[in-house]
DNA sequence: CTGTCCCGCCATGCT
DNA sequence: AGCATGGCGGGACAG
């Protein structure tokens, strides 16, 4: 553990700050590498964190989405359990129905967990989140536990149900494209606060990058407006071959690095960046330093060797998938990761947008979205659909 | 300038 | 009290 506190690396490559190297999304490509692997059963938010040389407050950030999709699910304090992607469209399914459910009944009481809470107040939909992804937990009995106060205003933010609530606009509704700003109002139900939207926003971009490094969604711009939106690829994306490459370096200018950061190097206030040149390591003026493991050697392994994960189709998670893939390519040869059978997968499941409930949500939706847009933008745009 | 979004403070919840 | 979670927004960075 020799902290490696200050910028410059212990292992004589200087580090300087460099934001790319520490998104979120970079961050979630990593960490699906390390885990989606034969034998993880259980994940720890520690060891994550240190092999990930990443605060725990980050590897937070992550596994609330992750689990909101179903990938994960809390075992215990600080443990995680790995569900894989496989439990990804079942979780989706569930959404969507509860997304159409909530919607449909305006009347039936039970999940109208609505707290009100002072102003606007997300909602949209009103779901006690995760129970969904396992059945076979017997340790959580009754693996929800606050389920008779739902008075939990906190959890109504949390980035797990924004997140939900994010995927169900795109299963739910007809659109596949939408900007964050859009989706923030449409979440916020009401978004005329600006600084509420801004918030809201926010936490959308952190969710969108998750999604986005494993390619659920992908980054583009609406036609006319030119304005930044994302379109949702959901499972189809993974099951095509070649064109699910990659989201994040192609269609961004902010291609991030290749490799891990591991290293606590953190932006500097005030040192303006010195790209490229001279090894200054960066000065990390406040804060205690994270205990990094630096586990560099775990998931530092540029592999040249893309296909390696045969079973897993050409799907590569993350932006980097092609030329990162962690250490364990001992007990790469007989690992049969079926459950990555995207083809199969997309094939099960396939959005049947066909149904009258459906179509009067889209309905509704549509229309508020055209009163929203007609607020804040002088001029009111079509949407396409 | 606008759009992104990292960082970590600190409220909140859970022992 | 102490530790685990995670909301939240300031402000750095990118285009």
């Amino acid at each position: 553990m020799p902290a490696l506190t200050g910028g410059a690396a212990a292992d004589g490559s200087e580090q300087i700050y460099c934001r790319k190297q520490k998104s979120l999304g970079l961050l979630c490509s990593n960490f699906l590498r390390l885990y989606d692997r034969e034998g993880v059963e259980t994940i720890g938010l520690d060891d994550a964190a240190a092999r990930l040389g990443v605060e725990r407050r980050r590897i937070y950030d992550i596994v609330n989405v992750l689990e909101s999709i179903g990938v994960l699910a809390r075992k215990a304090k600080n443990r995680y359990t790995w569900k894989g992607f496989a439990a990804i469209p079942s979780a989706l399914q569930l959404l969507k129905e509860e997304g159409l459910m909530t919607n449909d009944n305006a009347n039936d009481a039970n999940s109208s967990i609505k707290t009100s809470d002072d102003e606007e107040d997300d909602t949209y939909s009103n779901f006690n989140y995760s129970s969904q992804t396992d059945k076979t937990n017997p340790s959580t009995a009754s693996g929800l536990q606050g389920s008779s106060k739902f008075a939990d205003n906190r959890k109504e933010k949390s980035l797990a149900l924004l997140t939900q609530n994010f995927v169900k606009l795109f299963l739910c509704m007809d659109m596949d494209m939408i900007s964050l700003d859009d989706a923030a109002k449409i979440l916020l139900k009401n978004g005329r606060d600006p600084a509420m939207t801004r918030s809201k926003v926010r936490r959308l971009y952190d969710i969108a990058n998750v999604l986005a490094s494993m390619k659920f969604i992908e980054k583009t711009h609406h036609p006319e407006t030119r304005k930044p939106a994302f379109r949702w690829l959901g499972m189809e994306g993974k099951s095509q071959s070649g064109a699910d490459t990659l989201a994040f370096d192609v269609c961004k200018k902010r291609a991030f690095g290749i490799d891990l950061t591991n290293m606590p190097v953190k932006r500097s206030k005030v040192e303006p960046k010195v790209e490229g040149t001279l090894n200054q390591g960066i000065k990390v003026q406040h804060q205690k330093q994270v205990k990094c493991e630096t586990l560099e050697d775990e998931v530092h392994r540029p592999k040249s060797q893309p296909d390696s994960r045969t079973n897993m189709k050409s799907y590569s998670f993350g932006p980097f998938a092609p030329g990162n893939v962690p250490k364990v390519a001992a007990s790469e040869d007989n690992k049969t990761k079926h459950n990555h059978d995207w083809e199969s997968i997309a094939a099960t499941y396939r959005p049947q947008y066909h149904n009258q409930a459906l179509k009067d949500l889209f309905a509704h939706y549509v229309e508020a979205w055209k009163s929203w847009y007609t607020e804040v933008a002088e001029n009111p745009i079509q949407l396409t659909s």
